[in-house]
RNA sequence: GGGCCCGUAGCCCAGCCUGGAUAGGGCACCGGCCUUCGGAGCCGGAGGUCCCGGGUUCAAAUCCCGGCGGGCCCGCCA
C-alpha cells in the first residue's frame, strides 16, 4: 500500500474515532508535504475539518495526534501537532523497504503507472504552413506537443501524432506565385530555406505594390492621415525588401523583373481558384511538389530532435474530399445555415443562448462568436470550416483530440468548437482541447515569416550543438572527433528541448541565447550530467545491483540519503500526473529537485568505497533508483540520456 | 468598444486551479571546496512593497471586485 492511502486510512480512522466522519480519500486530498524537511514528511493540516465541526484547529490537532499515538503504526514513526498541522514522521527503514521492492520488482518500469482505461487520443502539433523553414516559435509548438505524446503514451494511452498540413491559404499561393515566375528553380540549399526567402521577397513585392497603389489613392483623395500612414508602412517593407536582396539579389531582381504590372491579387485568387477546383493538373502538381520539399525540410528538422509524426493530413485532401458538402448539407438540415454578409454560413447565435454549455465549452460569459462563414463569394472555401471538417477528420476513430496551437487562435478554435457542437458533434465539441501557448519572444526583434525576419529552428540547433561541442572537447580533451560530436548532439539538443518545456505554456517565453545554451543548473544537460553520475557508479560497480540484505536503517544517517528516497517514492505520482493533467513543465521541475538532491548525496557520501556490504547495497539502490527516474523521464522528454559527456 | 492571457529579487522562472507554517529555484554578483565514484558539480553570502487599492476569511502571492502596466484576439486571411 502507499504511504498516502496508509495515512489517510489511518488519519480517517482516527477521525472516527472522535466522531469525525471523512472519507479516506477527502483526507488524502488534504495530505501535503511540508515546507521544511524537520516538519516532518506528510502534514494534514485540520484547519477545514475544525471549522466543520467547529473546534479550534489547535485543539482538534492535540486530540488527534493523542488518538493516533494510542495505535502504534508500522509506518509512522510519529505524528505530532504544530498549530493546526498535525505533521507525520515515517519510519525511514520502512521508506528505504518500500523503495528497494518497488525497485526490485519493476527495474527499468519503475514508476510507470498506466491508466485502468487507455484512450485513443490524437495530438496534433506543429503544423506550420509549408512556405518558410520551422522557426523557434514553431519549435515551442513541437517540443511541447511531441512531449505531451511521449507523456501519454507513456502512461498507456494510444497517441497518434498528426501534422496539418496547410497547402490551400493564400501563403501557398504566394509562393507559388513567386516559384513559378521565377520559372520553377532548382532547389539550392535545404529546401525548406529556399522556398522561405522565395516566399518571403515574392510577399514582400506584392505588399509593396500594394501600397503604392494604394498610396496613388490617398494622394488623388488628398487623404493626409492615410498618406502618412502607408507611407511608413512603404518605409518599412521597402527595408525589408533591402534585407531580402541582401540575402539572394539575383533571386531578388529576377522576381521583382518578372512580376512587374502584374495583378497579383487576380492571379493568386485565380491560383487559389484552380488548385482548391483542380482544374489545372499541372498546377496542381506544382503546389504538391514544392509544399513536399518545404515538408522534406520540416522533417529534416524535426528528426535532429526527436520529433516524429504518424500522420501528415493535407488540408488539400479534405477539401477535395466529399466531407465540407457533408457538412454544408448537415447544418442546412439542422437549419443552421443562414446567410450572413452575403455568403453561406453556420448559425453559431442559437446555442450561444445556453449558460449551461457555455460553461461546458469554456466560452466566456458575455462573449459574442459571430457565425462561421462557410464559402466565400467565388464559392471557395474558407478555413475556419475546413478546421471543423479537420477535427471531425481525426475525431473517427479517437476518444480525444489535443490541438497544440498557439494562445492568439483561442476564439478561432472556440468558434470550431462551437460549429461541432451546433451540427450535432457533441462528443466531439466536448473532447476537443486547444493547448494553446504563448508565442516566443525575440529580444528587440519581431519575428515574422512573411518578411523572413525569423530565427530558423535549425540555426537555433546548430548553434546549441557548436555551443556543446566546445564544453565536450574542453572536458575531454582526448576523446575522438566522432565521439565528441555525438555527444555534443545529444547535450545541444537536450538543452534546447529543456528550455522550451521548462516554461509553461501560458507565458510568452523570452527566448535568449544565454538560457537557451546554458548548461548549468535548471537545463538539461545538468540533468543528463547527472543521470551520467548515476549510470558511472553502476557501471563502476559491475554487478547488477543486488535487493538482498540492504540495511535499510542506514538511510536515517545522512540527510540527503533520506531525501532521495523521499524524491524517488514521489516519482511515479508526479510523472503520473503530469500526464493527466497535461502538465509537462512540472516534470521538469522534478527532475531537477531530484538531480540537485542526488549530486548532494554523491558529493558528501561516497557510494563504492563505502566498507560495510549492505550499506553499500542500499546505496546503490538509491543511485539505481535515480538512474531509472532521470532515465524515463530524459526519455518522456525526449532528450537522450549519455553515458558519457 | 468587448473578450482572453500575463505581472513574484537586477534578469529568467516555480508556487495560484484546491487559501494555511519564516514566499522557492536558476542566471548574474561576492566568498569557499579538486590526493576520495566525473568541478556541466557542491557549500556559504547578499538580493523581495509577491503591480496598486479595496473586499471575503481566524488566515490572501493564492479567492472576489476595481484600477494600472504589458501581450494577444474580435476578416469572404491562414
Amino acid at each position: 500500500m502507499h504511504v498516502l492511502e496508509r495515512l489517510g486510512k489511518l488519519a480517517s480512522q482516527a477521525l472516527s474515532e472522535l466522531d469525525i466522519h471523512l472519507e479516506e480519500s477527502e483526507v488524502i486530498q488534504l495530505l501535503e508535504e511540508p515546507p521544511k524537511e524537520v516538519m516532518g514528511d506528510i502534514a494534514l493540516p485540520v484547519f477545514q475539518i475544525a471549522k466543520k465541526v467547529k473546534t479550534s484547529p489547535a485543539e482538534l490537532a492535540r486530540a488527534l495526534v493523542e488518538k493516533l499515538g494510542e495505535t502504534p503504526d508500522p509506518i509512522v514513526e510519529k505524528a505530532v501537532n504544530v498549530g493546526g498541522y498535525v505533521n507525520f514522521y515515517l519510519k525511514t527503514r520502512v521508506l528505504a523497504e518500500m523503495l528497494s521492492e518497488a525497485l526490485k520488482k519493476y527495474g527499468e518500469d519503475y514508476g510507470r503507472i498506466k491508466v485502468e482505461k487507455p484512450l485513443k487520443i490524437v495530438v496534433e502539433h506543429t503544423s506550420a504552413n509549408p512556405v518558410h523553414p520551422l522557426h523557434i516559435g514553431h519549435a515551442r509548438n513541437s517540443i511541447i506537443g511531441d512531449t505531451l505524446s511521449r507523456l501519454l503514451t507513456w502512461r498507456g494511452h494510444r497517441v497518434e501524432r498528426r501534422f496539418y498540413v496547410n497547402d490551400m491559404g493564400r501563403q501557398v499561393a504566394i509562393l507559388i506565385y513567386g516559384y513559378r515566375a521565377l520559372g520553377c528553380p532548382k532547389v539550392r540549399d535545404k529546401p525548406d530555406h529556399f522556398m522561405g526567402i522565395i516566399y518571403a521577397m515574392t510577399n514582400t513585392i506584392i505588399e509593396i505594390d500594394r501600397l503604392k497603389t494604394e498610396i496613388n489613392d490617398a494622394k488623388k483623395s488628398n487623404d493626409d492621415k492615410r498618406l502618412k500612414r502607408l507611407l511608413k508602412e512603404l518605409d518599412e517593407w521597402v527595408s525589408v525588401a533591402d534585407e531580402l536582396r541582401r540575402k539572394g539579389p539575383e533571386l531578388f531582381d529576377t522576381l521583382v523583373e518578372k512580376l512587374r504590372g502584374r495583378d497579383h491579387e487576380k492571379e493568386l485568387s485565380l491560383l487559389m481558384k484552380a488548385y482548391e477546383e483542380r482544374s489545372d493538373k499541372q498546377l496542381v502538381e506544382v503546389f504538391r511538389k514544392v509544399s513536399e520539399m518545404v515538408i522534406e525540410g520540416f522533417k529534416e528538422t524535426l528528426r535532429k530532435v526527436h520529433v516524429e509524426f504518424d500522420y501528415w493530413d493535407w488540408e488539400s485532401n479534405i477539401v477535395w474530399s466529399s466531407i465540407l458538402d457533408e457538412i454544408v448539407e448537415k447544418a442546412r438540415k439542422l437549419g443552421k445555415l443562414v446567410t450572413y454578409k452575403g455568403a453561406y454560413a453556420i448559425d453559431l447565435t442559437s446555442i450561444q443562448r445556453s449558460e449551461d454549455l457555455r460553461r461546458k465549452l469554456g466560452l466566456p460569459q458575455f462573449f459574442k462568436i459571430p457565425p462561421l462563414i462557410v464559402k466565400r463569394s467565388d464559392g471557395t472555401t474558407l478555413y475556419p470550416i475546413r478546421d471543423v471538417a479537420y477535427s471531425i477528420v481525426k475525431f473517427r476513430n479517437a476518444d480525444k483530440v489535443i490541438n497544440v496551437i498557439m494562445a492568439e487562435q483561442k476564439l478561432e478554435q472556440l468558434q470550431v468548437k462551437l460549429a461541432l457542437y451546433a451540427l450535432g458533434y457533441i462528443k466531439e465539441a466536448l473532447n476537443l482541447i486547444h493547448y494553446s501557448y504563448e508565442i516566443v519572444k525575440l529580444p528587440g526583434v519581431k519575428m515574422s515569416g512573411r518578411r523572413g525576419r525569423y530565427v530558423s529552428f535549425d540555426s537555433v540547433i546548430d548553434d546549441a550543438i557548436v555551443r556543446a561541442f566546445y564544453e565536450v572537447k574542453k572536458r575531454n580533451p582526448n576523446m575522438s572527433e566522432e565521439e565528441a560530436s555525438k555527444i555534443a548532439k545529444m547535450v545541444g539538443i537536450g538543452a534546447i528541448r529543456y528550455a522550451l518545456i521548462s516554461v509553461s505554456a501560458e507565458k510568452p517565453l523570452l527566448f535568449d541565447w544565454n538560457t537557451v545554451l546554458s548548461f548549468e543548473q535548471n537545463s538539461g544537460p545538468y540533468i543528463q550530467y547527472t543521470y551520467a553520475r548515476a549510470r558511472n557508479i553502476l557501471k563502476k560497480y559491475g554487478k547488477p545491483v543486488d535487493y538482498t540484505n540492504l540495511d535499510y536503517d542506514s538511510v536515517e544517517e545522512k540527510a540527503e540519503r533520506r531525501k532521495l528516497v523521499k524524491h524517488l517514492l514521489k516519482y511515479p505520482h508526479v510523472i503520473s500526473k503530469a500526464a493527466d493533467t497535461l502538465a509537462p513543465e512540472t516534470i521538469v521541475d522534478y527532475a531537477g529537485k531530484l538531480s540537485e538532491t542526488f549530486n548532494k548525496f554523491y558529493d558528501t557520501d561516497p557510494v563504492l568505497t563505502e566498507k560495510c556490504e549492505s550499506k553499500k547495497k542500499m546505496k546503490l539502490v538509491l543511485v539505481k533508483g535515480t538512474q531509472v527516474a532521470l532515465k524515463n523521464i530524459l526519455s518522456m522528454l525526449g532528450i537522450e540520456a549519455p553515458e558519457k559527456m
